[in-house]
DNA sequence: ACAATAAGTCAGAAAAATATGACCGACAAT
DNA sequence: ATTGTCGGTCATATTTTTCTGACTTATTGT
């Protein structure tokens, strides 16, 4: 027999990281509450029903350790931390549109297809 | 107290439906496999070592299902299923590239910094 | 006729992701 | 001095995903 098949291990992929971290639970939605204006971590908590701050929490550290958010201390009157997103966060906020686009095309084809 | 959060469910993105079939732990794998030439399952099943049936199975079902693979029964001699990238995954390709350069820029900044 | 391969399905087990609730240190207001 | 808020962490529980191994149906080779 013949094996024209190579074995492929894609474990350390750098496009597979970041698309596990945009995959997370509570990724998407973060990003959208973001998309806007700098959140704090209460308000991200009061603007996701149904959340956590374990999971707030992790998510936050994923996305800024992949430069997808930045973390500022903001040292006025009550002293408070601010996530607001980066210029690559906000390049893939139009991936997400892209992806939405898609699935609606694929959407229409399957009603055309009935 | 004034409550300037907004409660956001986003639940139905159609966005957020493609992106779960992506980050489905083989789907990047099963991509990348399938780039330059149509596969058949017992195929991927060596060419990815560590997968199993169920799950390679799930992810062509939800890839079809999505419109980023196409099944064909090719009616020839030992008579035989292919499975081929569509043109909607050859465009996530792209995507999947750009996310790696994207991750590649960040671990070089991490390098940078110390 | 018999065994082998391809392309799966199914139920249950194991592993991974997510959620819960208690707790903590810093700061502010009463 | 006590209470309350903010921004978390930690250990444990629950839920979801993924894996394993047995089984199946159709086709092909001997």
């Amino acid at each position: 027999m013949t094996d024209n098949t190579t074995i492929i291990n894609h474990n350390n992929c750098p496009g597979q990281e970041i698309l596990n971290v945009l995959a997370t639970k509570w990724v998407p939605s973060i990003f959208k509450v973001m998309h806007r204006e700098p959140v704090r971590f209460s308000e991200l908590l009061k603007a996701l029903p149904g959340s956590n701050k374990q999971s707030l929490s992790v998510a936050l550290h994923q996305m800024e350790k992949h430069g997808l958010i930045e973390k500022k201390i903001i040292k006025e009157k009550p002293l408070h931390i601010e996530y607001n997103i980066s210029d690559t966060g906000t390049y893939l906020l139009d991936v997400f549109k892209t992806l939405s686009e898609i699935s609606t095309i694929n959407k229409q084809k399957e009603i055309a297809a009935i």
